[in-house]
DNA sequence: TTGAAAGCGCTAACAC
DNA sequence: GTGTTAGCGCTTTCAA
């Protein structure tokens, strides 16, 4: 690796003039400038951000750390991050938790290791608490998820929005029996968007034991798969379903798709978020679109101005942003049928 | 940011009893050692990487270089070296081309600049010769595509093999006429998996215009779903369609899906990759799954025990890992049925 | 307009 | 078993 010391070697001028030069310094003549930035140039010269570190000059990399990339959420996160901060010259480095804190607290010890300028999380259910008081020391934004003890700033979507536009739109339709697989409500995200659930039902005038509930772990497909499956084989099985999680929707469609449940026949559904595929799933699937770009971009935004605006950083005045999602109505939602066909039946028993 | 120097104040040691301590240092009686380690702790002490890095201790930074993580091929990439980095102390640096050189120059620049110990590339069509020459000073992998001037080391997948195994199952299916939808043959992917396409068609003894081909840039879903609508529109259309990118194959689905498309009674489709929603798209995709999680690994692995290895740096001895995938059979391909229709109807026009 | 020198936090060679 | 010291590459006074 060559070094400023190479290059004015090379010159015959000090290192300060090279670096003066690099850096554009006025009170460098325009001569030498331009002979210093040639002879950069050719020898490939790369600045030691270690070394400039060292000097204070404050690095220049977030940190991102998510659940598991390979969730299309976080995946379209990092995609938005990563343009966002690379437009400002910065680097995203990729911390994975699989949701787990001791390996949350160990990312977290990495970022910090390494300097880094500022994070942003998703934070796990409860987080470590050396993770809070690494994170002290650390400019950063809760993204999604949000709980105590952390940064106040904080970007999400409606959760409690989302699902009650989801609900009200079965409930319009006329179902009165509805199911809803989503997150357990240890994690924020999966209460706010429980309560969605819940307020649209009882806004609508229908006591609670319309909504059937069935929460399991946010990122795991299978479990939507078995909730579905058991909500179904109830007495009186929900005439519609909800899902809380882009997961959850995910294990619902496939298990919807090999049980050849007729949606929306038998049972309406309305997912959460909108992935590629959910619009061809079986007569494509309503669900509330997600402005997961807009948010992650937002969010480095917001990030990026506060690590400009250094002196500021310590005013902690709480900052929360809550994007609404967007319905998307395709063919998986209709009226209910079935309410008629139980009804017939009894009578013919009769 | 508490320093060795704060611990070796508080404690009334030197500056490197302190180092040698927290490296575990023989010499250090074990007492001194515990006093230096809790009052560490207690100040809640982080190395600095900066300054380790320049004391010569190499960084822990493995920059991964891919299009765009967006696309689930990059993003199961991103998880599994992420994971494998992770379990050897290693961070990843998340970097995305858009599969531009420009871009690629730029990010492989920062990587040089935070002194990255390795990176794993999959690389533009034609890197710029900067890149070429940065990338000769860092330790580093090729992955997926394959470009000469960079590292003779590589992981990948079996190209070639995939749309020929694709092909093939047409061809045995009883087809006869097969439109192939794929990347361009500038990069190398792309013409290996073309090769494969028509190696399959004339080992099955058939002439070269028993395929027909539309290509265009790989990671557009936009042109897999044109380009289907463009095969289908021609005279005498294909029978059957084979994808040669996961992108494509996404395109593909949904035009299809959007017209209505008879699968497989009017055409056949396989795919590319299986991901979510191909099980349950249509009467499910017949697609060819690839082993990306092991190959990523197997990438991060060879990687880091390069790096172990540091003296054996030099050795150039190219190495080539190719993987292949495996078919799934799902619902999206039949005997071709439209070939006897043409033929009736020709006689009844007579 | 340029040079010399100090120092960021850490490690390692050289004392003792 | 522990202390002293030099130096990694860069920025930034202070001199000239």
């Amino acid at each position: 690796m060559t070094t400023t010391r190479d290059i004015a070697a090379r010159l015959n001028v000090s290192v300060s003039t090279v670096g003066r030069a690099l850096a554009d310094d006025p009170r460098i003549s325009a001569e030498t400038k331009f002979r210093v930035k040639q002879t950069a140039d050719e020898l490939g010269y790369v600045a030691n951000r270690a070394a400039r570190m060292m000097r204070g000059v404050p690095s220049t990399v977030i940190g991102l750390v998510v659940p598991d990339v390979r969730n299309s959420f976080y995946s379209t996160v990092a995609h938005a991050l990563t343009e966002t901060v690379r437009s400002r010259d910065h680097q995203v480095m990729l911390c994975e938790t699989g949701d787990e804190r001791e390996t949350e607290l160990r990312q977290i010890r990495d970022l910090a290791a390494v300097q880094v300028a500022g994070v942003v999380i998703v934070p796990t259910p409860r987080p470590h608490p050396d993770v809070r008081r690494l994170l002290q020391a650390i400019p950063h934004v809760q993204l999604n998820r949000r709980v105590s003890g952390l940064s106040p700033h904080w970007f999400g979507i409606d959760d409690h929005g989302v699902t009650r536009t989801a609900t009200r739109h079965l409930l319009d339709l006329g179902h009165r029996k509805i199911g809803y697989i989503g997150g357990t409500v240890d994690i924020r995200t999966g209460a706010e968007r429980l309560g969605g659930f819940r307020d649209a039902i009882s806004e609508a005038g229908l006591p609670v034991e319309c909504g059937v509930v069935d929460l399991g772990p946010p990122s795991q497909t299978t479990h939507g798969a078995d909730a579905l499956r058991r909500l179904l084989s109830w007495a009186e099985p929900p005439t519609a379903i909800v899902t809380g999680t882009v997961q959850m929707t995910v294990g619902v469609l496939a298990a919807a798709h090999e049980d050849r449940l007729a949606v929306p026949r038998s049972v309406s559904v309305v997912g959460f978020g909108d992935e590629p595929g959910f619009s061809w799933w079986g007569p494509g699937l309503t669900t509330v679109a997600l402005p997961i770009h807009e948010l992650a971009t937002a969010c480095g935004v917001w990030l990026l101005h506060q690590l400009e605006t250094t002196g500021a950083t310590a005013h902690p005045t709480a900052f929360a942003s809550a994007s609404p999602g967007t319905l998307i109505v395709r063919g998986s939602t209709a009226e209910p049928a079935v309410v008629r066909r139980p009804a017939r039946a009894s009578r013919a028993a009769r």
